[in-house]
DNA sequence: GTGAAAGCGCTAACAC
DNA sequence: GTGTTAGCGCTTTCAC
């Protein structure tokens, strides 16, 4: 072993390892050039074992991954979790929370296999991860929907000011009939894109009755569009509570033959490929996704380290202006 | 603990929980009913140091991650391997392979901390985990470049079938100026992809000079096609070797005022949204992502319980008809 | 079929 | 500053 090659002992090894400050430097030079020779790499099981710690951070992935994967949105969280945990010591577990079992997830997160858990908020359910936070460091991705404990750390982008200033853009724009298409109701996004949108035209003085909510897809966004259309409703500027449902929306206008943005402007949140791709290229408001990923990933590093945190952290976004208004 | 619970010894508890044929019944029973009363969860840590199985797998992702996550491919890939070893007893790390320093991830993979590692190949330098095969459970979604040893295992998608099935396509529907964008040629499905078309092309007598290499975005798609259009090369059949590419290629070819397909035709690899809801929508080669991802992760996990496991494991794709043919 | 004893590889008191 | 001694919570021979 390394202690006998550096002629040391064990827990010598051990304090080099875990860079304890009370060593002399010609011994930490001995052993690591030791570990140097024999290649040595401590095991994990046993440290964690000793320490009791684990040195895992588990990403907690809604069942419903099909959705999931398929949102850019989240690949890119996803990102940005993992390229900041690299560069610490923890470790990255994907979890995926069976919906059949929930308990499984439970316990496994529970039963002292990962230091902390990062929630990123995609389904209505998740109260029983506000309950976990009692037991276990979680910082959760988005506001919950379920009513918040006194252990709920959250990195969230604002979403009431995101819809706010995008209704305002069009508001600006000269457009005075306005509507939208919301996200679910059952997820924080939805509701509170929805909220900003309300107020704001309100506060506007203009009419806030015409609202479809769809689910965050594009085909969502489409048949929510068409249900608009068939209303009868009359609007001349529509803010759609994702880039992927705007693009749905963007086929159902052209199906009727409109134009965007002569006939209707549609401003969107999220800046990935549906808003950059689509015909024409969406103005919309951006949320830096993979930096939003590293700060969730940060904030439960610290609350695992114990340092002071934020109970909230709001992550700022950005308009971008581009032809569809 | 347990055992004191159901009145037998801890050796029986840990027989029950690992599910050892020579149990009694009732045992089983009242060892169960004591887990279920305890909330008891077996400790991962101290399970990997006694019986030397870690039951975690790592994937290894490229450090240029911001590519890697951009792709929709991988992120499908990603989502198979994750549900299926949602099915399992494995649990999925997320390993980022440092370039700065390669010997980190080496050190993690052979330093007993894994039980198998699953490498997507996107890079060109996977020879280091060519070499890692021979001390640890590999296997390589997507064939890699180097040169294969004996231990590896590789489950992939015929990409020279694909190519040539798309080429053959634009031959069948009367294109007789054939060109192509391909894929980067220090990755494996670049270079078949490239293959498969020029072979195609050559066999129906064709001229098979029109190649433009491009790295698989939609920029450098859109690149590769403005410099296509300015060497002066007639083409009226496209294959684009990504539909990432075909997106970017679509743009440039609408700036010049090309009509798709009157103009050109053109078929592509890839069944995502920039395929879905490219403008046309792309008649192309779809090769089924979640399933390779659940391949892979099965395969990985059959050699690491020492089944018998094929080297090879061919990927079915399909052909998906749109209107850019 | 079940229990007793040993030990996986490391860290953490505690002594010196 | 370094070594000694336990012991983390499980699995695994080996008896019985």
């Amino acid at each position: 072993m390394v202690a006998a090659v550096a002629g040391v002992s064990r827990s010598t090894v051990s304090r080099v390892v875990n860079a304890s400050p009370r060593v002399t430097p010609d011994v930490i030079a001995a052993v690591n050039a030791a570990i140097e020779q024999l290649g040595y790499v401590p095991n994990r099981a046993a440290r964690s074992l000793a320490s009791r710690k684990t040195q895992t951070i588990a990403l907690v992935i809604p069942e419903n991954t099909a959705k999931f994967f398929a949102d850019p949105y989240f690949s890119s969280v996803i990102q940005g979790v993992a390229m900041y945990l690299s560069t610490t010591e923890y470790t990255l577990t994907l979890l995926i929370a069976s919906e059949v079992d929930p308990e499984k997830t439970r316990r496994y997160l529970q039963g002292g296999n990962v230091d902390g858990a990062l929630i990123l908020s995609h389904h209505s359910d998740d109260r029983s991860y506000v309950q976990l936070a009692r037991s276990l460091p979680v910082v959760f991705g988005g506001r919950p929907t379920s009513e918040e404990g006194p252990n709920t750390y959250i990195v969230d982008v604002d979403n009431v000011a995101a819809a706010s200033t995008a209704t305002r853009y069009l508001i600006d724009h000269g457009r005075r009939q306005l509507a939208t298409i919301a996200g679910p109701q059952n997820m924080a996004a939805g509701i509170d894109r929805l909220d900003g949108w309300r107020a704001t035209t309100e506060d506007a003085g203009l009419d806030s009755s015409a609202v479809v909510v769809a689910d965050f897809t594009p085909a969502g966004g489409a048949d929510a569009m068409r249900q608009l259309l068939a209303s009868g409703k009359q609007f001349d500027g529509l803010f759609v509570a994702s880039a992927q449902m705007a693009s749905g929306a963007l086929t159902a206008l052209r199906e009727r033959g409109l134009t965007v943005p002569k006939d209707v402007s549609i401003i969107t949140i999220d800046n990935d490929y549906y808003a950059q791709h689509a015909t024409p290229p969406l103005t919309t408001i951006e949320q830096p996704t993979t930096t939003h990923g590293a700060a969730i990933a940060e904030t439960l590093v610290r609350l695992i380290e114990g340092h002071e945190v934020e109970r909230l952290t709001i992550i700022p976004t950005r308009l971008i202006e581009r032809e569809s208004v």
